[in-house]
DNA sequence: AAAATCACTTGATCTGGATCAATGTTTTTA
DNA sequence: TAAAAACATTGATCCAGATCAAGTGATTTT
């Protein structure tokens, strides 16, 4: 169950055994079926989860009833609505499986917990939110300045696994751009080539 | 020069004297005239900055030569291409200065050797990267979701200083937005009050 | 295995915001 | 303090991408 949790781990941080064994009580695995809820609209976001197997997205449903997809997250993702999980405000956000899902969860108390007791999972977290902050400005960056066709080549060529798990109508969304422009765009690209 | 940097620091975690005086050692103080840069596209960026007066902001130009504002840091905030400053790359980045500032400089190699000599500090960017990944969210969210108008409200209502501080043309930009719609929007809203 | 729902495509039309252009206003620079 | 540069506003026009509508497979549900 954690193994892949524990190689993601270790790239970037190297635990002994015993900090291993320690890290492993701070996490409770679940399983998510395809379309099953991780978190509703209106809860507070109690866990953190790292996802073992399976994809995640979270989404929010605007005024009209469009939903917007946010994030995604494949095997080896981490998934929460983090302003929620660490505020203890009730999310915006709905997260849900795409695939049936296997998860390793953590509490906001667990998390600040370990932290404290094993420092070497806050220079972890330190190092993910790093990059984190990177792709997040990638995304940005992406979403202000480009058009609706380089946003998607930028997406493809930077994450061409999502293409194979994530239906085409969820990346429109994930892009900003509605599935019409999506397939247009899709024809275009496929027509040049 | 480093006051507003510890209150800051201390406002999440709390350092002894003693810290302080070790984590003043990493820290360079540089001041920036008016539109001099910190960093110009194609140099890789070598510091992490903390802005103790003036503002920064980060920009790049698009191949038709616009300009498109990425990041702004005012008094309390840090500034740095976090992707060229963390990898080593050369950046696709300009930062400069939109206002005379003082800042307090640290290296790559200055900032690791403190994240391992000075844990509460590695706590205190682990809570500070935490923080950034809830604004950029909401920034994306913003961006991918909401109206031109909509994205200009809550800009306004989130960061009500910006306004008093930045150019409009560089808060359209900010926004993704030309300087001519900014401006129509702001007479709706002038209007309708 | 029929019915319902979901995913994707294609076409016609509409629109928010971009672009182009001109003018006024404020700030900077020499 | 005059000239130049930067900033902001307003109007006219244009277009990328949204919206609306309809149709065709796949996949799920019963």
């Amino acid at each position: 169950m954690f193994k892949l949790f524990f190689t993601h781990i270790n790239q970037k941080v190297s635990l002994t055994a015993a900090e291993q064994n320690e890290v492993k009580t701070y996490f409770t695995p679940k399983k998510l079926r395809r379309k099953q809820y991780l978190l509703q609209e209106g809860e507070v976001c109690r866990y953190l989860a790292f996802v073992e197997k399976g994809v995640l997205r979270s989404y929010n449903v605007d005024a009209k009833g469009g939903e917007h997809m946010i994030h995604f997250a494949l095997e080896g993702w981490w998934m929460a609505d983090t302003y929620s999980f660490l505020s203890g405000e009730p999310s915006n956000y709905n997260i849900d499986a795409i695939e049936d899902a296997e998860l390793l969860m953590i509490t906001l108390e667990g998390f600040e917990q370990m932290m404290v007791q094993v420092p070497r999972m806050e220079r972890y977290f330190r190092i993910l939110f790093q990059n984190n902050i990177i792709s997040k400005e990638r995304r940005l960056i992406s979403s202000i300045s480009y058009s609706a066709e380089e946003k998607y080549i930028r997406l493809a060529e930077s994450n061409p696994q999502l293409m194979q798990r994530i239906p085409l109508h969820l990346i429109a969304s994930y892009l900003g751009i509605t599935p019409e422009t999506l397939s247009r765009i899709r024809k275009h690209l496929s027509q040049k080539k």
